[in-house]
DNA sequence: CTTCAGGTACGATGCAAGTCGTACTTGAAG
DNA sequence: CTTCAAGTACGACTTGCATCGTACCTGAAG
C-alpha cells in the first residue's frame, strides 16, 4: 500500500543542464506544464496526461523527469504516482515553473 | 562597415522548446551565462568566450542561439558581433536569464 | 595584387536520445 | 488458482545533434 518513493537528486543537487535537457522534450514539457498549472500539487496517475506515445516511452520520460529532480515517482507495484517537486524547484530555480505557462509562441491573439 | 544583423525570430515568436533546447548544451549555456552576467549588454566578439571547440562548431552554436532568438549576430564580413537580446527575452520569458546565474549544483564548498 | 585571420558551407562521423516490440513482474479482482 | 491491467527491463531501430575536416568566402593589412 504505502508505496516507496523512487530516488532522485536532493534539492541542492539539481543541475540546470539536466533540467533544461528534461524540459527540451515536448512531451516532458507538456507534463511539467500540466503539473505546474495545478496549484494543489496532488498526486496524479501517470496515465492521466494523455500522452500520444507508448507506455514504454512514457516510462522513459518519467524516469528522465525524476532523475532531473523535477518530479517524485511513487511505486505501488502495479501502478505509479507522480508528484511535482514544486518546493525544491522553486528553492533552487525560482521562477522556472512560471515560465512553463508562457504558452505557445505568438498566441492567436495579435492584440 | 555597418554590418548587417542576421535574422532571428521576433520577440513574440520565441518558442520555449527552442529556448530550452538551446540552453541544454553546456557550451551554449556558458555563453548565455556570461552574456546575462554583463548588465551593460555590450556587443562582444565571438572569440571572446574561450570555448574549447573548433570554430566550425562555434559557428553552429551561435546559429542555434540566434535561431532560438536569444542573441543577435551582426555580420561584418570577416568578423562577427554577438549581442544578448535581453529585453526580448525578459518580455516573453521573465526570469529566465536570472536562472542562468544559479550556478553549479551543490558546490563542493559546504561552507 | 598577395597574404592572412575570422567566419561560413558542406559533408562525414560518432554518440546520445526518442520510440517501440517482446517478454517479464506486480498487485488486484474473479 | 487464473486473469488482467499497469508498469518495467532489454534490445533494436531511427533520428537528432555535437563535432570536426576540407574547402571556400570576406575584408583588412602589406
Amino acid at each position: 500500500m504505502a508505496g516507496r518513493n523512487l530516488g532522485g537528486p536532493k534539492a541542492d543537487a539539481l543541475d540546470l543542464g539536466a533540467v533544461f535537457r528534461a524540459l527540451a522534450d515536448e512531451h516532458r514539457r507538456s507534463v511539467m506544464t500540466e503539473l505546474a498549472a495545478d496549484r494543489s500539487d496532488s498526486e496524479r496517475g501517470c496515465n492521466s496526461f494523455d500522452l500520444p506515445i507508448s507506455k514504454q516511452t512514457q516510462t522513459h520520460h518519467f524516469r528522465v523527469l525524476r532523475e532531473a529532480g523535477l518530479i517524485d515517482e511513487i511505486d505501488y507495484g502495479n501502478r505509479k504516482g507522480i508528484r511535482l517537486r514544486r518546493a525544491d524547484i522553486e528553492k533552487r530555480f525560482p521562477g522556472l515553473l512560471a515560465l512553463l505557462g508562457a504558452g505557445p509562441p505568438a498566441d492567436t491573439a495579435p492584440r
